[in-house]
This record gives C-alpha cells, sequence and structure tokens, in this order.
DNA sequence: GAGTTGACGACTT
DNA sequence: CAAGTCGCCAACT
C-alpha cells in the first residue's frame, strides 16, 4: 500500500538501514522524510515502533545533543546504552561522546 | 468531537 | 550564558 509514502514507514525505513556503530537524529530524520521540524513525529513513529512485529533499532537514535532520550522507554531500563556500547560508541552517563563521530545522517547516506 | 500529550528542535527573552 | 516558549503533526484519552 502507501506504506513507502507513510510518515512512520518511512522512519522505520532510515533507522533500519542505519550501519552498525553509527547514530542518527530525530531532527535528520525528520528532514529526510521531509518534515524538518516535526522531530517529535520521529519519536511517536519510534514508540510506535514497539508495537511492530520486527525490531527497530531504536537506540541508535538520539536526539540532537546525542542524549539517550529515548532510554526512559526503553522498557525502562539501560538497554539502550549497553546496545550502543556494544557496537562502540562511548558515553558520558547518557550522553554519547563524539556524537559527530557517530553521526550517519540519512540525507547525505542515502539521498 | 475536542483537548492533551509526546523518544525534539530552534528561536526568543 | 541559561532558561523558557513556540511550533510540528499525529495519536491517545
Amino acid at each position: 500500500m502507501d506504506s513507502e509514502n507513510n510518515f512512520f514507514e518511512k522512519v522505520y525505513k532510515v533507522v533500519l538501514q542505519i550501519p552498525w556503530g553509527k547514530v542518527t537524529t530525530y531532527g535528520a530524520i525528520a528532514k529526510h522524510i521531509g518534515s524538518a521540524q516535526s522531530s517529535r513525529m520521529v519519536g511517536w513513529a519510534l514508540n510506535k515502533a514497539f508495537n511492530k512485529e520486527y525490531f527497530i533499532p531504536a537506540h541508535r537514535v538520539v536526539n540532537r545533543k546525542g542524549l539517550l532520550t529515548g532510554k526512559n522507554h526503553f522498557g525502562g531500563t539501560n538497554t539502550m546504552k549497553e546496545l550502543l556500547e556494544s557496537e562502540g560508541i562511548k558515553f558520558n552517563e547518557n550522553q554519547i561522546i563524539n556524537l559527530e563521530q557517530y553521526f550517519w545522517d540519512p540525507n547525505i547516506e542515502l539521498f
């Protein structure tokens, strides 16, 4: 159907395309979709993503500051941080160190 | 059917 | 420099 044109489906698609050891931001995804200022919708989409049957690497999506804001929704555990650490990403508490080093921009990589 | 919330971001004070 | 407010759009109550 029009799944590929749906806002949420696009979000899922991009998040699933994030390479190992990389992360992206809600704003970047929103921009790639065409709603640069609707970064909130990206977060909503990921929240719905848990309702999906397939797993969405939402732990690779962080906010503009590199803060694991979604961690609170990740089952209330530190799964999000542990997963990213497993991918070689360093953290300072809940914030990614050298975010730009791990930042993966869908607008550039996917085009 | 209407109001409020929500994994954010950028601007203004 | 830091904190507060507005804007986006859809879903949930």
